[in-house]
DNA sequence: CGCCACCCACTTACTTATTGGTAAGTAACC
DNA sequence: GGTTACTTACCAATAAGTAAGTGGGTGGCG
């Protein structure tokens, strides 16, 4: 008796997988975990994903991937600083929204000396990806004078770069409330 | 044949355990691990922490009770806001250099749902001291005219917490000077 | 002072559950 | 008929945890 085939169980499973990587981190899930709530024995996870680094890698990779598309939107729909921040801050909020998630950058350099090299190397993509985007905004934010800081803008990027991450952490044990606070004085900070 | 007796097998455990949790998380390690390093059988460690959430709450506790007598002891010898918080920086330098090692808040951040309730409650404490800390810090430093923010203290406290904990995790993958171009950064931000 | 029983700090030996992973078989579809 | 997408049936390793045994040190008793 087979299942009924699917056509993108492929991405069913970076689909679940996510959701437990982002709550429980990666060693906080087991194809076991992915194949039962796909309703599939976990062989059939290893058919798509032969190691389980694959599999990580590949959620790596796809986050990076859509943080990019999701940067390429945003500077092209999205003017000013403040807004482009806002939306920025939203995909965190969102992560915590939805069932008390990290984000994904936290979570792999948490886990970081316990992942496989591949994932380790895409999380390094990924961290990149951001603060790059990150830098570009704080810049052209400056010298529309909307924003103030000193210093160069990759400083200043990886500032706030580690604030929202360590902001939706700590809102794991304090509440959410915690994280919002840590936004408002941040902007307050940035303030000119 | 029983091995030679020790005085401090518990201090020694924790100790063991300490190191393998700041670099690997909680779920990172287990009583194999800790017993090979002490030259001992997994059983010897279940006589003293008869689960491995009892481990993870002594942990938490002495961390927590760590960071107190760290507070007194700074609050008590060292005057003036900037020199104060250059002490609370170098707790965080010195988990970076010892082995790329992460802030304990950080790492029970990111394990959140996948660690024993008593460990979270524990994880809790930790956070609240810290920010306890960093709240009277900072008002006493802005009454004095060191530091400037806006805004109630307690919400500069988290984001300088969370600026710094996030700060040491985004060092493991590029590297320690980002830790410190954060911290610099993050300094600047608060001058006055 | 000597002896002995007790207890502390283990070891040995085990259990059950879960982990990532593999090999071979099978049904549906092109 | 072959490829695709699985299932069944395994494997060895490792996890946390338990029960019973053991040996050395010590306190108390005569």
């Amino acid at each position: 008796m087979t299942a009924t085939r699917r056509s993108d169980t492929k991405s069913e499973i970076l689909d679940i997988a996510e959701r437990y990587w982002l709550r429980q981190g990666y060693n906080g899930f087991s194809y076991q975990h992915i194949a039962q709530d796909l309703g599939v024995k976990s062989a059939a996870i290893h058919y798509h994903f032969p190691a389980k680094g694959d599999l990580g890698v590949a959620l790596v990779e796809r986050m990076r991937r859509r943080f990019v598309r999701w940067a390429e939107r945003t500077d092209a729909e999205i003017v000013g600083f403040w807004p482009r921040f806002d939306a920025f801050v939203a995909i965190y909020e969102a992560y915590l929204d939805d069932g008390k998630k990290l984000c994904p950058s936290g979570i792999l350099d948490a886990e970081y000396h316990t992942i496989p090299e591949g994932m380790q190397e895409a999380a390094h993509g990924l961290t990149t990806a951001i603060l790059r985007w990150l830098t570009r905004a704080l810049r052209a934010g400056r010298e529309a004078g909307e924003v103030s800081f000193n210093g160069e803008p990759e400083g200043a990027a990886i500032v706030v770069g580690a604030t929202l991450q360590g902001a939706v952490q700590i809102a794991r044990s304090l509440g959410r409330d915690a994280f919002h606070t840590t936004v408002e004085h941040l902007k307050k900070l940035l303030h000119p």
